[in-house]
DNA sequence: ATGGTTTTTACTGCGTC
DNA sequence: GACGCGGTAAAAACCAT
């Protein structure tokens, strides 16, 4: 690194004592070979320019911790001012107007002035948290909506997300809880609502966030909100099975009512409905002579081999009690 | 935290192509 | 021999308490 670098770090602020210390270094000789001396801030170090020996280690970079190419790129990178926060909306960036009711000067107001910064603060606060509210959920329903077009959901499980989202920011159940948390929690509620659930797996997989901290959202949301979400129901599963294995309507139709029959002997309870609706798809593929693997229904349903099984078993004996 | 239930994992044996 | 299928035991995950 040479000093035309050097200098580009520091040129706003060069001052004397920066430029005499510098040259001082660089006028400064090897004690081995008697060559110059040049210091490499990028490293920390100062090297001999002849014969390569570090004279200085682990000093301190005394400029902004990336280098900076332009000037917007410069009030980016350099170390002055508050650090920036996702923690607030805003980022921390925005206006307050402290309460001591001092002016510049540390002089007490009026009490004509202290009645003006009063209503001040409040028109503040109010523009502020209303255009927070506002950026939060535009960046939410963007977040919906990119979730949704991954999973296949239509237009009206958006909707229904959004409803959500915005309830759950009225009720102010954000703070503590991520946008994206909470618009994904959204987002499965909704599916499950309008009848065509998406697996928690499924939805992980979309989402910026982990499967627990989804879980747990989403049954603070429940409960907040006091939303009613049944069981899903293992039918509404088949569509999407069979039509990923390319399977005729005939197999759908037969798979519902192995599910209905199953339904009225009341196999199932407790049972996973995505099992049930996997197994469901694969006898009826056996019974309609159009094969598919339990491999294959495992994969497209992600439930293991040995849940179909089961479950399928169940399914045919209560085929069995109810038809001859 | 705990215990009961369900699901998954891993392994095995059997029959078929 | 690879594949599909069935079964089992033990581990892991889940859920209500």
């Amino acid at each position: 690194m040479t000093d035309t670098t050097i200098r580009r770090y520091t040129s706003e602020r060069e001052t004397k004592e920066e430029q005499t210390a510098e040259e001082k270094e660089e006028t400064a000789v090897c004690p081995e070979c008697g060559g110059s001396l040049v210091s490499d801030s990028e490293r920390g170090e100062t090297v001999c320019e002849e014969c390569g020996l570090v004279v200085e280690e682990d000093e301190i970079d005394p400029g902004p911790e990336w280098r900076a190419f332009d000037a917007s790129e410069k009030d980016e990178k350099s170390r002055v001012g508050a650090p920036t926060t996702n923690m607030m909306h805003d980022k921390g960036l925005s206006t307050n107007i402290g309460w001591q009711d001092k002016d510049a000067y540390g002089n007490s107001l009026s009490s004509r002035q202290r009645e003006k910064m009063q209503r001040l603060r409040t028109w503040n606060e109010r523009f502020r948290t209303r255009d927070s509210k506002e950026r939060n959920l535009k960046q939410a329903l963007g977040e919906i909506d990119r979730m949704a077009s991954a999973l296949g959901l239509p237009e009206n499980v958006r909707e229904t997300a959004s409803v959500i989202y915005r309830r759950a920011l009225d009720e102010d159940l954000l703070p503590g809880r991520s946008i994206e948390g909470v618009s994904t929690a959204s987002l499965y509620a909704a599916a499950r609502q309008a009848g065509t659930p998406r697996s928690l797996d499924e939805i992980a997989n979309v989402s910026r966030v982990g499967k627990d901290e989804i879980a747990r959202t989403y049954r603070y949301v429940v409960r907040e909100l006091s939303l009613e979400i049944q069981p899903a129901d293992p039918e509404s599963y088949v569509p999407r099975f069979s039509s990923d294995l390319d399977l005729s309507e005939e197999v759908e139709r037969r798979a519902r009512q192995l599910l209905q029959n199953a339904k009225e002997e009341g196999v199932h309870s407790g049972k996973s409905p995505v099992g049930l609706a996997a197994a469901a798809v694969y006898a009826a593929s056996l019974l309609t002579n159009e094969k598919v693997t339990q491999n294959e229904v495992s994969e497209v349903a992600n439930i293991s081999e040995v849940t179909i099984r089961n479950r399928y078993h169940e399914l045919l004996e209560a085929e069995d009690s109810v038809h001859p």
